[in-house]
DNA sequence: TATAGTAACCTACTTATAGTAGTTTACTAC
DNA sequence: GTAGTAAACTACTATAAGTAGGTTACTATA
């Protein structure tokens, strides 16, 4: 990702004294100067005309080169998301066993997104603002619910609370990733759904509508 | 949910020939009318001069009794959450073993969303449209990468594909949770996340980083 | 060194939509 | 039948995406 930073692309830029700039230094300059804007203040809160003022250059120039705010957008996201894939694809790649793998595949991921944070949230999870606080706290009470769950189940008796809280909001991505996955397979009932994750948490050796 | 339905409302309305309509009925057939554009439209694609058509009402009025786009998809939002919470705590409580609960929570929620496939989507999901698609591109690439680890490693060998599909889109929304769970524990470490749900998914009866 | 061609850029607009100021209309109580 | 008010309206502002059409500065060739 961004294999120039934006202050070498503004040090090239700067020898072209009358601001005629080369169409690939001032796309990447685009580019890159909307990724940090679009990391600070989400998609909605992001305008084209600041992004204009920003890179000091009018509007039209910035629709020439790259078409439009949401093609803007989603060249950030594609690059983003392919060095994310990359960077797990590697680590599982060089890992030797299942558990190793999973290991390293989970670790990249969080590195990753612990060295983006504000972009990783604008890009994948949300328009940040607006409801993200109210989905926030939906999805807490449902992490209670389930944290309450596996506390009074014992089932992990020796663990630490933020562990289990942890473990709960896993869970409730979990249910939430399986019921968008779901619309692409509507055939399938909800009770399998259910048991599906109900398995995987607590293995039996019954046989299951796998 | 909708304790009234939208035709009921209309029905009590008809009654006021000139048009004024008490308060409480105006509110009521604005908000069921905003729930079915916005589960139709997602929040962006939506707007208040439709919803003042849909209404046949002038904009004013819209405002007047819900005060802003934002407020009105917040209270759908919440009041929605609030009976998916509700299902899931009463399915939950009405079981007896962790097991049956977990089962049970997880079929109230799936049921939920199967009844209210578009407005779940819409409003605890994502702003249809614009980028869901590029983002399920890049959920359904990490999520290839953790089947073809799963099929590859033999762990679930009697399983379907179809199975596997759907828990390595589980274990991604895992991820994604947890990363988000994330900015409110920044203490810890990468590693540590990482572990979690690999033992999670493989257990283990090493002391671990609970 | 003049000038034709073009890449890069600009000013000034249109369109869409959230939100509002100020006014009018119909029902209600006396 | 008239005063008061709840409900509604017309017509506006502000912001932001996107565009039409024109201008400027570099480049190549005579």
């Amino acid at each position: 990702m961004s294999r120039e930073n934006l202050k070498n692309i503004e040090k090239q830029i700067s020898v072209y004294k009358h601001g005629k700039v080369p169409k690939e230094l001032r796309i990447a300059q685009i580019v890159l100067t909307a990724r940090t804007m679009f990391a600070q203040n989400g998609y909605t809160n992001s305008s084209m005309d600041e992004l204009a003022k920003r890179v000091r250059v009018s509007k039209p120039v910035i629709y020439e080169l790259v078409g439009s705010k949401d093609n803007l957008f989603k060249m950030i996201l594609t690059e983003a998301g392919q060095e994310l894939q990359d960077r797990i694809q590697n680590a599982v790649d060089e890992a030797s066993t299942l558990e190793s793998k999973l290991k390293a595949g989970g670790l990249a991921f969080f590195n990753f997104v612990k060295e983006h944070r504000q972009l990783w949230l604008a890009l994948f999870v949300n328009d940040q603002g607006l409801f993200s606080k109210d989905i926030a706290l939906i999805r807490k009470e449902q992490s209670d619910l389930v944290s309450n769950l596996i506390v009074s189940s014992n089932a992990f008796e020796n663990s630490s609370l933020t562990y289990i809280s942890g473990i709960a909001h896993a869970l409730n991505g979990a249910y939430e990733a399986l019921a968008i996955w779901w619309f692409d397979h509507p055939e399938i009932e909800p009770e399998t759904l259910a048991n599906w994750i109900t398995e995987l948490l607590l293995p039996t050796d019954l046989p299951l509508n796998r």
